[in-house]
This record gives structure tokens, sequence and C-alpha cells, in this order.
DNA sequence: GCCTATTTCTGTACGGTGTACAAACTGTAC
DNA sequence: GTACAGTTTGTACACCGTACAGAAATAGGC
């Protein structure tokens, strides 16, 4: 309200950001998984004491949130708010979107699942989902239980493939993580996994984005059939 | 092989059993969450230093994994092999039944999200789930691809549900954790909670077995409705 | 009977974690 | 220049998982 509202205030040159602690955890998440994004790692690589981290959040688990929300923050809803489309493809847009976005920080998305998402941006995204869900012609209380389905499928298989690979450096992308989680299932031929008949081709198709799909549709069906 | 194998080895009287510190840990699991299950923890409960712990298991990993194991073991697969009982009904009393003993215990849950389920018991319920689903009349890579979907599911919902609640103790029945989960969504009627409009609406029914069985029904439809 | 081998448990210690407290520093405003 | 206020650091605490050496206790061989 004030007229002198600027950059004039005491104390000395500040080293510090929110936004440049967010980045380093992040970067220490995607590296080394969830053990390695400690308040001292990510001090030490601003270049910094741990403790001067809590000048700008009140304990880790705010610095986690923030990271979270910032993630969710970077899905467009507004681009699945077009009445145009059907609501069958704008809800499946919105899955392939928000799994493309988290699958890219399998770290972030274990520190998800401890914590309660009730972020602006996540209450957000059950908002949106909820009003696509109208459009399907369900009543309000059918769209709120297919958005608790919806919602456990999305989070739950990204949960459920991101939680053993999440603490193991360097398996960003779909085909390292494919091999990764192959890796131990000797009953499993190299090519062609699925096919395999006993329950570790079940485990390996965890990550695979094809097996992923499959199962949105298949959910879809059993919404909208009925 | 010989003769004289019996309880006749050297050493002081053992006051520790592998039982009685798996029944300490998920004890303190189910009281205090995941927090409260530390190594410490367990040996004070028993009686006994905190690295006596060590001489039955190799590290606090194995404890977890051995809880786990057990907790599924409780399951018992051969009641879900009935051939004459329609294979959708099968896999509900699956499902119904793993969700009755996983939520009984939210800490352990919580704690098998975070490590591989690749036990004895984990595996031939995966193997199971795949008999049954080949009884639908689906392919071997639909199967697998089903399996997936619904062990997506199963444990992304309990996970989901019990991850906010995990540390908190004393919500162990289903009517606790729903009054848990209600508190601070102030927008949500005292009755009636499924069928308010916002997304607050939507996180207030994962707990809810009725939503549980509708999603699963609804997979069930999509799974056996093409 | 003692002696010895073997197993269980304890004492102590190390490096790690999150975080509280007070002091030191650095800049702005008067 | 002096006072003040915001930022960063030093130090410390309680906790964590766990490694190592030694003590306590019991079985079998003589």
């Amino acid at each position: 309200m004030t007229a002198q509202a600027r950059s004039s205030k005491p104390g000395p040159r500040r080293t510090l950001t929110e936004s440049a602690i967010m980045e380093a955890a992040l970067d220490l998440l995607d590296e080394g998984g969830v053990t390695a994004a400690s308040v001292r790692g990510i001090a030490g690589r601003v270049g910094v004491a741990p403790n001067a981290v809590y000048t700008y959040f009140p304990d880790k688990a705010a610095v986690v949130k923030a990271i979270v929300e910032h993630l969710l923050g970077q899905v467009d809803l507004a681009v699945f708010s077009d009445r145009n489309v059907p609501w069958r493809q704008r809800i499946e847009s919105l899955a392939l979107e928000l799994r493309g976005r988290l699958t890219a920080h399998p770290g972030a998305v274990n520190l998800m699942i401890g914590g309660p998402m009730d972020g602006p941006r996540a209450l957000a995204l059950n908002e949106h989902l909820m009003e696509t869900l109208r459009d399907s012609g369900l009543d309000a209380g059918e769209a709120a239980r297919a958005s608790y389905l919806l919602i456990v499928y999305v989070f739950g298989s990204i949960a459920l493939e991101t939680a053993e690979l999440g603490d193991k450096p360097g398996a960003s992308s779909e085909d390292e993580r494919i091999a990764a989680r192959l890796k131990g299932f000797s009953a499993i031929p190299a090519a062609g996994y699925p096919l395999s008949a006993g329950a570790t081709a079940v485990m390996a198709t965890y990550v695979s984005t094809r097996q992923y799909t499959w199962g949105l549709h298949r959910i879809l069906d059993g919404i909208a059939g009925e």
C-alpha cells in the first residue's frame, strides 16, 4: 500500500532464493534420488550453510511441497478445458501429459506419495478432472467416484513404477527405466517381454507407457459404458 | 541329514526371535507410523540393545521385507483358485481381501511403496492374478496388461489412501480414517461428502471402501467388455 | 569336574539426518 | 556515524542406521 515498495531492505546481498533452493533440490532428486536430496546437500550445492535454507522454508517438508506444486504447475490445465474436444480425449491428454511431466522426475514423485497432495495446484487439477467428468454425462456422485478412480490410476501407476527406481540415479528416460526394471527378471525374454507367462512379466510391464495407455482406455470404457 | 538335529547350540539363552522383532516393528508401525518404527524403537520394545536386531536381520530393510511378506502371506490364495466361481467374482474377492488386510496396517503399506515387492508372496499373488485373468478369455498379452492395471489399482489406492495417515497413530478403522481425512476440508458438509461439488470431495472419498469397490467394478467392466 | 568353542547380546563409536539457538556479518535509513 | 534489520554461519542437540570389539552365557569334549 505504501508508495516506496522496492528492493530497499537492510541486510547483506542475498545469495539465496526460494527458487534456487528448489532447483538445487530437484537436481539432486533427479541425480541421486530421495536420499541425495538432504538439506545439507541442497545447501552445499548452492554454496551455503545448511541452516540458511531455513530462512526461506520452515522445514524440509515445505521445500518438498513447493517442488511438487511447481511440477504440477507446469501442467497447463487451460489446454484441457476446450469443450469442443470430447471428454475422453481431454482426460487422456491430461493423464498422458501428467505422466510425462512426473516420470521425468521419479525422485520427486516418490516424495509426493509420502506427503499429502493438498496444495492449490493439486486441488486445481482435481477440480478440472471433476469438471471434465461432468461433461461425460455422469451425475455428481459418479463423477466424484470416477475422479477417485482416475487419480488412483494416474498417480498410483507413477508411484509404483518409480518407487523402485527413485533412489537410483541416471534412469530418467523410459528406455533406461525399462532396462533397469528388467534387470533381475531372468525369466523374461529380452524382447517382447509383455508376453511372458509368469508374474515377472507383469512386474516388467510396470514401466511401459503402452500398458499405461491401455489401462487408461479400459478405465474410461468402464466409466462410459454404464 | 545328521540324526542329532535339535536345539543344541552353545550360547546364552536367547531372548530374541525373528518373529518377536517383526511383531514389535509392526506394533510400532501401527501405533506411530513409519517414523516410530526405528531400529532403536524396535529393540527398546523387546527390551534389548539396538544392535541385537542385526543378529537376526542383515539390515532394517530386511525387517521391512519380512513384515511385508508376512502380511501378504495372510492372504489365502487357495480360496480364490476355485474355478467354479466366476473370474470376476474371484478377482473382486481377492482385491477386497487384500485391501482389508493391508489397510489394517497403514504404516506397513507405506513401507511397501518404498521398496520393491519382489518377495515370494508378492510374486505368488501376481501369479494367481494372472491365472485368474486367463480364465477370463483374454490372451496372455491382454492378461498381463490387465494384471498391471489391477495391481496399480489395488496397491495404488491403498498407497494413496494411507500415505497421508500412515504417520498418524490411532487411525486404524475406516471411520477414523475418513474423519481424519475430512478434517481440514471445511468445504465438505459433514454428511454425504461424496456429493459435494469440489475437488475436496474427491479427496475425501479416498478412504471409502464404497468408492474402491465402484472403481474395481468399472475396471473389470473395461477389461471384460472388449 | 573343568576347558574351550560358539553363539547372543552389549558398549561404544562413526557418519549421517533435520533443525534450534545465538552470534557474526552486511547492507539501508536516519 | 550510529542504529537497526535482515541474511548467513557456528555450534550443538537428538535422532537415525549400523560397524566393531568385547562380555556374558551355554553347549559339548575331555
